[in-house]
DNA sequence: GTTTTTATGTCAGCCATGTTGACTTATATA
DNA sequence: TATATAAGTCAACATGGCTGACATAAAAAC
């Protein structure tokens, strides 16, 4: 009986290699929050204020649209929590020079710690992994992943 | 001037590789999340009916320790989820044959529909995906993956 | 130059889902 | 018989989504 298994077949799209598919990724995801989340809950803040400084990180000057259209929340929820982490001292805000109604905003050097602290448990758990699984499966794993997402973003970051 | 991207580099694992790692499981998991989130709201649900009922379908007969191990949740959350869930008719609770005390989840048959459909689009999308991609990085997908998630865990999933 | 649209912020209230802490019940085990 | 375990419950609280309504300033259209 030949081996319905072997990584060439074209029936590896079978129910169990989707369900395994699906609940990695759920147990990846419930990994790699986890820390991060304990380290947030000492500040008081909670996951979305990492997803807002870490995007503010990473594109500084970035409008508030911007931050809105990468999160897909609203902005009453974004404004809750860029508004604790402005009054706090980790965001800044400024007017924007050729559209004078835009925000831009950008990390103080506060922000830029606590992000740094922040993302250094991530970091450091992908980079084990992707260490310990070689070069050929990050490419995989981008792969995949890349196919996740929505045709707009996949676009936007199939070269980055 | 050598290409220092090439896959077979050792410094592959610099910071804009991590970076791109990690951003790419937050956008796949927004858009991976995003409908079935959609479809719970028409039931008065919410994504953690989702987990529930998602793994007691693939473990039926399962324990609520069992189910509380997986999703890391207390007790108090997750019962208010599974509550609602065996009162609208989609979850059984039977005790335990060897120990009484214990609860066995199943889903109904209506809670079995409910499942397959909140699953199908995310293994149709999952599905795609790992055509686009290609046997080879599915498992590079699931390696790295797996390298992401805790010992225990990761153990447990590892010839799954 | 006036009107309209856009970018952003804000107030108020609702819901889902996580938390802690205290307590109960039934059953298994020592 | 005493203790430990599996599960459920009540109460209160926080985070972070949501909707709807409204305000302000600046850009863009007319």
């Amino acid at each position: 009986m030949a081996d319905i298994k072997t990584s060439a077949n074209p029936l590896f799209l079978r129910e169990d290699e989707l369900r395994r598919g699906i609940e990695l990724l759920f147990y990846a995801y419930r990994d790699f929050t986890a820390e991060p989340d304990a380290m947030l809950a000492n500040h008081g803040f909670g996951r979305a204020h990492h997803r807002a400084i870490y995007f503010v990180g990473r594109n500084p000057g970035m409008t508030v649209s911007a931050l809105l259209g990468i999160l897909r929340i609203t902005k009453q929820s974004l404004n809750r929590v860029l508004g604790q982490l402005v009054r706090e001292g980790f965001v800044e805000r400024h007017a924007g020079v050729d559209d004078r109604r835009q925000r831009l905003l950008r990390l103080t050097a506060t922000g830029v710690d606590l992000e740094r602290r922040l993302s250094e448990n991530q970091r450091a758990r992908l980079a084990r992994a992707y260490r310990e699984a070689g070069a050929d499966a990050v490419a995989g794993y981008q792969r995949v992943l890349l196919g996740i997402i929505n045709e707009g973003d996949r676009e936007k970051l199939a070269n980055g």
